[in-house]
DNA sequence: TCTCAAACCAAACAAGTGCTTGGTAGGCTA
DNA sequence: TAGCCTACCAAGCACTTGTTTGGTTTGAGA
């Protein structure tokens, strides 16, 4: 277990401009936004971080490589195929829940950044993360889970956009738990929004 | 049937600043970047449009107008209520392919542009989508269509982020048609990805 | 008490921002 | 051919942007 003990002013600063990048988007949140939020002056974050580009980068990297280290216990386990996709799908809502701000930005402004070499990090994540799910819904054809007449990129571009996009609405804390959201979500993925049918 | 014959010098400036608005976002499309694309200067654009802002509130006033038009039209025909589902999301697909710029700075920027008071409306627009497709659903659940233990509420957020998302990916030419994305997607929606239940 | 490092301030910088102003080229019409 | 209108240019203004620089405060350890 990692001692994460004391928050440092560097990451508390991490922390206020994650909500800022996520709230208004990293290219219209200006440093000084960041200072002020902080109570200090622009140039003093500069005693902290070599610029605002370095800013997102740590969040985004601590936060994917966190992300992934978790996508791979669950290709790693030993679980069916139904459950490790469900596994994968609760997952997204618990990231939201717990890590909101990184999941915006990375659903946001990914595509702009990713255009510059220093985060070109971000499109081998996007290849990742479709390999990810790919696998899993290959394995839940094989398995014969899944019906066989499906798009299986089209079904995870629906999949990967959907179970990421509730980090628009979900609040932590209101009246629906990210576990009362995965319930619904997945009932809706597995089974459809109709009543009984078997073809 | 309105004339549309030719298209203005106005409208084509027009076009220009909704591809750019949609690719780099509002804030981040500078009013050179759309001279630029545009073969003029920067200043020259302000013989058309008063002000940058207005160029996006045109472009959203007409995109909206014409959208609610056709929800409408769904609302008042005289189709069953899970065809009246279908049609409703068949609508966003042939919008994403017709209408792309415009849905991606509706997803993109209307959450920050709803905070200043000339773009009001989109809030407004906000509360007639949720209507439209909350009538849509208790409909669905009065005949007997959708299943009784769903979350409305929820199936609804759920599906208004999920119809509009593939603008981020699905382009207009390629491979698969807005058609085909919808056959899918309403196949997913309707009946979920897992083998015939009747839960 | 002295030292030192972490955290911050105060002021400025060059580049980029939306927008304004006064003027011009060219075509259409009276 | 005179007047006018549409579309544009050239130059600049006031402001905001990310970043830099040199100095100041504060608290803990020697």
């Amino acid at each position: 277990m990692p001692e994460q003990s004391t928050e440092s002013r560097r990451d508390e600063l991490l922390r206020i401009a994650a909500g800022l990048f996520a709230e208004k988007g990293f290219k219209n949140t200006t440093v000084r936004d960041i200072a002020d939020a902080a109570g200090i002056l622009s140039g003093s974050l500069y005693h902290h971080f070599d610029s605002k580009e370095s800013m997102v980068d740590e969040i985004l990297v601590s936060f994917q490589t966190e992300l992934f280290g978790k996508y791979d216990e669950i290709l790693a386990s030993d679980l069916d195929a139904r459950s490790k996709i469900e596994r994968a799908v609760r997952l997204s809502f618990e990231t939201i829940d717990a890590r909101g701000p990184e999941v915006a930005i990375f659903q946001n402004d990914a595509d702009h950044l990713g255009k510059f070499e220093r985060f070109s990090y971000l499109a081998e994540r996007n290849n990742q993360s479709r390999e990810v799910w790919m696998t899993l819904l290959r394995e839940g054809l094989a398995a014969g889970v899944l019906r066989q007449d499906l798009d299986l990129q089209l079904v995870y571009r629906f999949i990967r956009d959907t179970v990421w996009v509730a980090v628009r609405w979900y609040r932590p804390g209101g009246d629906l738990s990210h576990d009362d959201v995965a319930d619904q979500y997945l009932h809706i993925l597995l089974e459809g929004i109709t009543v009984g049918n078997s073809s």
